[in-house]
RNA sequence: CGCGGGAUGGAGCAGCUUGGUAGCUCGUCGGGCUCAUAACCCGAAGGUCGGUGGUUCAAAUCCGCCUCCCGCAA
């Protein structure tokens, strides 16, 4: 089976690089083009594209694929199965039906629920006790298609975005190889739209915590923001990244925001509900530093106004 | 040529404007106190101030170049 793979981040290079090993017949890879990126505007390569070229697989980079330069691309590859894994982008139906199989989609979440493109970031920041992974036959939806496999994870308490991200690329690369055999084999099930959810893109005015919010769900944004986007707090209009809180008591105490002490292992900020321990901070131009290397270097200067 | 910030014992910071003895809070090691402790007291080790060239009697400090790091913007 000619298989083409679509991707773009580590979730999918990682889904590649097991569709490899595995002894797929990949014979093409669709990226998305090469970007300027970070400081001094570098240009780098996507994960799946370093994975394709570390395999000697071609690589397409189209702008667009609408352009008629795909059509070609598509007839002259002829794919009889295009996996698509965090491609970034609305596949049209002419490509949809072209494979034999179709297009099948990887999404790191239990659909219909946390559709959309930061699946695992929402569903640890929304609290949920478990995730997983879907493997659907695509349609010309966001993330509507019919299922085809499930793979539950749990998610604990110390799970972050970016632990259940790990979680469930591992989970999701061996769902792929499983499922592929089995298609034809497989009865897709409908998604009931009644009771999907959707998590869209993050903003950046979504990662400054707002400690008018519950104490609990401010945790969990920190621990599913993290660590990426990331979450941040204004303070003395300085913006501090927060890379990891803990509850410290459930006692409300107001104003919300206020830091409530400031000593040699904590930095208790009270929010709705509750008063957070920073553990692990940011401040600006530097490093991530647990709260008690914070406090030795500005414990004055820190309150002061 | 995208914009800005930074590099000072093991960690986090001050000192730089106005060149002239390496400072603070911790950590580490040794000793003391204590029923005991992440507490307290005494003492010690540990830094060619990111690299390099220049100015100067003298450079952490002023000027040039390089390296690495951080944030923003994408």
């Amino acid at each position: 089976m000619r298989i083409m793979f679509m991707g773009t981040p580590d979730f999918a290079a990682h889904c590649l690089e097991k569709l490899i090993a595995d002894g797929y017949e990949v014979c093409s890879v669709v990226t998305r083009a090469d970007a300027k990126k970070d400081r001094g505007q570098k240009i780098k390569f996507s994960p799946v594209k370093e994975v394709a070229l570390a395999n000697n697989l071609p690589v397409y980079q189209p702008l667009n694929l609408k352009e008629e330069n795909f059509r070609e691309i598509l007839e002259k590859e002829n794919p009889d199965l295009i996996v698509v894994v965090a491609y970034g982008r609305i596949l049209p139906p002419y490509v949809l039906s072209h494979p034999k199989y179709g297009c099948i989609n990887v999404h790191a979440s239990l659909l219909p629920k946390y559709r959309g493109s930061a699946p695992i970031q929402y569903a640890v920041a929304m609290g949920e006790q478990e995730s997983g992974v879907t493997i659907m036959q695509m349609n010309e939806g966001l993330d509507t298609g019919d299922m085809l496999t499930k793979c539950v994870v749990p998610i604990t308490s110390e799970d972050t975005g970016g632990s259940l991200h790990d979680k469930l690329m591992e989970a999701g690369a061996k769902l792929l190889t499983e499922t592929i055999p089995q298609l034809g084999a497989i009865t897709p099930i409908a998604q009931n739209d009644s009771e999907s959810t959707y998590a869209p893109p993050i903003k950046k005015e979504e990662t400054l915590i707002s400690f008018e919010n519950d104490v609990h769900q401010v945790l969990n944004k920190i621990r599913g923001f993290y660590p990426f986007p990331g979450t941040g707090f204004s303070y003395n209009g300085k913006v501090y990244k927060i890379h990891k809180a803990e509850l410290y008591s459930e006692v409300d105490c107001k104003p919300y925001g206020k830091v409530v002490e400031f000593s040699k292992n904590k930095l208790l900020i009270s929010a709705k509900g509750g008063i957070i321990n920073i553990v692990e901070i940011q401040p600006p131009n530097k490093k991530k530093m647990h709260i008690s290397d914070f406090y030795n270097g500005n414990k004055e200067s820190f309150l002061l106004d």
